[in-house]
Order: C-alpha cells, then structure tokens, then sequence
DNA sequence: CCACACTTACTTACTGGTTAGTAAGTCCCA
DNA sequence: TGGGACTTACTAACCAGTAAGTAAGTGTGG
C-alpha cells in the first residue's frame, strides 16, 4: 500500500525508483493490453523501458507481482480525475459513469487491458480473477446502492433484489460496450452507447424516466 | 465444406474421421475454454482425447485452423436447438436469446469459452478477432431489425439508428452478465438477467412496457 | 478370395523458438 | 565505500510445427 516518497522529499532529485517502477506499469499496461497477460511477456514490457527483463524483475519480483500491481495502477488511475476522491452517489454516480465512458473513448490502451484482463481472468487459475471478482461486487454494491438512493428520492419502492439486478445489467451493459467499441470503434459510440443503456435500465427499474445529461 | 459422408453409407462402420475430429473439437472447446487460447496448448487438447498433439495436426493442420472449426463448431451447437433452423425475428428472437440464456447456465463450457476467445480477441493480431467482429456485426443486424419489426407492430417511430443502439445495448448486456456469471454464478441468474435487461432496453427504446414471457 | 497397392491414423523424435526466473557480476552515484 | 540499478549469461520448461516411420485398414485386379 503506501509506497512512500510522494514528491514531499525535501531533495531534489531522486526520481529513479517510484518513477521507473511506475514507468514499468506504464509499459506493462500496453503490453498486457495489446497481447494480454499471458503472451503479454517480461521482455516485451523491459524493451519499451529500455532495459533487459531481468531489470523488470529486480523491481517486481515476478510476473504475477507485476500484474497485481499493474491492476491497482489503473484504479489509481481511474479515480485521479475524481478531486472529490470518493466515488458519489445517487444520480452523480450514474453521471460519473457516462464521465468515464467518455474519458475512456480517449484511453483505448487501458480500456483493451481491462477488456482483456478481464476475459482472461475466467480461465481457470488466472492470477487476475480474485482482483475481477472483488472489482465486479464492489461495483455492484456501489451501484445498487446508487439506485436505491435514486428510487428513494422518486418514492418508489423496489423490489427484493430489484437494484442488484440493475447493478448487474448496468455493469454488464458497460463491460460489453467495450468489447464491441474496441472491435469495431465505427460501430459504437462508447459515451452515447452508455448513457442510453444506463438511462434506458434506470427507466425500467424506476417506472419513470431517468435522464442523464449529456455533459 | 462439403465432408461427404454423412450416415448415408450402407456400410455400417466408418465413423473414425468425422468422428474423431468432432471429439477433438469438443476437447478442444474445453481447453480453450478452460486456459484460452495461447495458453491452451495442443498437447492439452490431444491428452484429452488420447493421442499425440501431432495426432492433433494431423486432423487439423495448425493450431489456428482448429481454433476456427472449434468457432464454427459453436455456431453448429447454438443454433441446433432451434428445429426451425432459422434464426426467428420480431419478439421471437428476443425470447430465443433469454432461452439461450438459460441453457447456457447449463453449458458452462461453452460460455466460458466464448467469453475467453471475446476477451482475447481483442489482442493484437488475434485469430479469432474477424470471427469476433463478423459476429458481433451479425448479430447487431439481427438485433436490429427485430427491434423495428416490435416497433413497426406497435406503430412506434424510432429515430434514426435507435434500433441499432438498442441491438449494441442488448448485446453487450448478454456478453456482460457472462463474464459476471462466469466469474460468481452465486451473484447472478443468467437467464432471469438477460430477461430484466432485455426487457428493460426495448421497453425504454419502445416508450411502452415489453414483457418477455418466463418460459 | 486373396494378395498387392494404397490410404488413414496415428507415434516418436526432433527443431527452432520463446518463456519466466536465477545468479553473479558491473557500474555509478551519494 | 557501499548499495541500489541494472546487465550478461544461463537454465529448465514448454511450445507449434515437421519429418519419417508404423500399423491397421480399404479397395481392387486377377
């Protein structure tokens, strides 16, 4: 967890090792990206830092340590353009889930290792799938939750279940749309294809429309 | 294409190379299915069945050729439920995809599969990527003129290229709850998913209430 | 009806390539 | 002068694909 040495060292130059380290997860990023984890290799991720992958494994240990990190490099990521810092609720969420979409159109190479990873990460004994499963039943939690704090405020009461089931199909929904986008970006339009698919759940489940402004 | 020899020989035994290739196909889908595709190795695929991986490329040729046919093999397997052969259209086809659904909950296999080879397929260069895109092309066509045939039934106007949105929302909502089913069957009911999200995009496109009958 | 020609379904053995990981040594900066 | 950041050199494993051989059919001509 806390890596330390966040540019609050008082001496000027001392970049070398957080910053390689994060210049590695860069690289390994695009590579597990572009190939997936599994024909993604060390060597491919140390030629695009310029060392050997001998160099990658002094700072990460191993492959699986490596992917582990890389994994929590792009949750750093994904929540850096939050100045809040903590995830909203309610209808913001919904809207800050569009914000993503859209932000992502622009960062194909992290939307492919996700999209990747995550597909990957099915087979068996996959070193990504605990970190997926426990990514997939935060989120869910997250969103349901979201929904009920919506339903609340319209006076709607839904049944058993109800928002969970909303949750899933809105993540999944997402999930989906990345494939299709990555595979055919002409086909889809990732922000618009969100925002109708969350709006047109969020309407079902509600029994009224829901909209969500097109920032 | 044309394999000739289809149970129509006199004779009674000579199932040997159909036969075989088919039983290596099924191995094949299970090794793909359970490690992907880079990681599923021949040899995998030939232990499964009994022989050599040179046995293996005897029948197939390389390790490529046999990923298509085991593509194509699951095009056979999906649709030979279907005694009608055709794919339905109109309200048809939407209670078709949740009662594929349904059956996949008992096909583990070949769900995990075919999420497996989507995840990969959008890897640099990846053999099964066309399959991907033709599929996924395919299919939002389908999709698509199903929605305008429901709406043409209930003299409902979409705007332009809402159809095909919808048909992107269904779609990606169908691959989505896989990968969450796949990953905790607990936290999601495959066919009741599908239904709810289904139902809950074509009533928002339709602007009236779609229901899907629980078969 | 059977022997010879040919095909099919493999196996064994190998090649050339790639992989993650290790160990030991070198260079450079503080 | 000492320690971190590497490199070089290596290993052991595994991979797809090839080549050559074998054993068991199958078809056919006499």
């Amino acid at each position: 967890m806390s890596e330390a040495t966040e540019q609050a060292a008082p001496k000027a130059k001392r970049p070398t090792r957080a910053h390689r380290r994060e210049e590695i997860l860069a690289a390994a990023t695009r590579v597990f990206g572009s190939k997936g984890y599994h024909q993604g290799s060390l060597v491919d991720v140390a030629a695009q830092v310029g060392i050997t992958h001998a160099g990658v494994l002094h700072h990460f240990g191993s492959k699986d340590k490596l992917l582990w990190e890389v994994l929590e490099y792009r949750d750093r990521v994904d929540v850096q353009h939050l100045e809040g810092k903590h995830i909203p609720g309610g209808m913001d969420l919904f809207r800050h889930l569009v914000t993503t979409a859209q932000l992502n159109a622009d960062r194909r190479g992290i939307v492919q290792a996700y999209a990747v990873l995550t597909g990957e990460s099915v087979t068996d004994g996959h070193p990504a799938s605990s970190w997926v499963g426990h990514r997939f039943s935060v989120l869910r939690g997250e969103i349901a939750e979201a929904v009920r704090e919506v339903a609340r405020e319209r006076d709607v009461t839904l049944p058993d279940g109800e928002a969970e089931r909303a949750a899933n199909a809105v993540i999944a929904v997402m999930d989906g749309l990345q494939l299709q986008w990555l595979l055919d970006p002409e086909a889809v339009d990732l922000a618009e294809a969100t925002r109708f698919a969350i709006e047109s759940i969020l309407t079902a489940t509600l029994g009224s429309t829901v909209r969500i402004a097109s920032t």
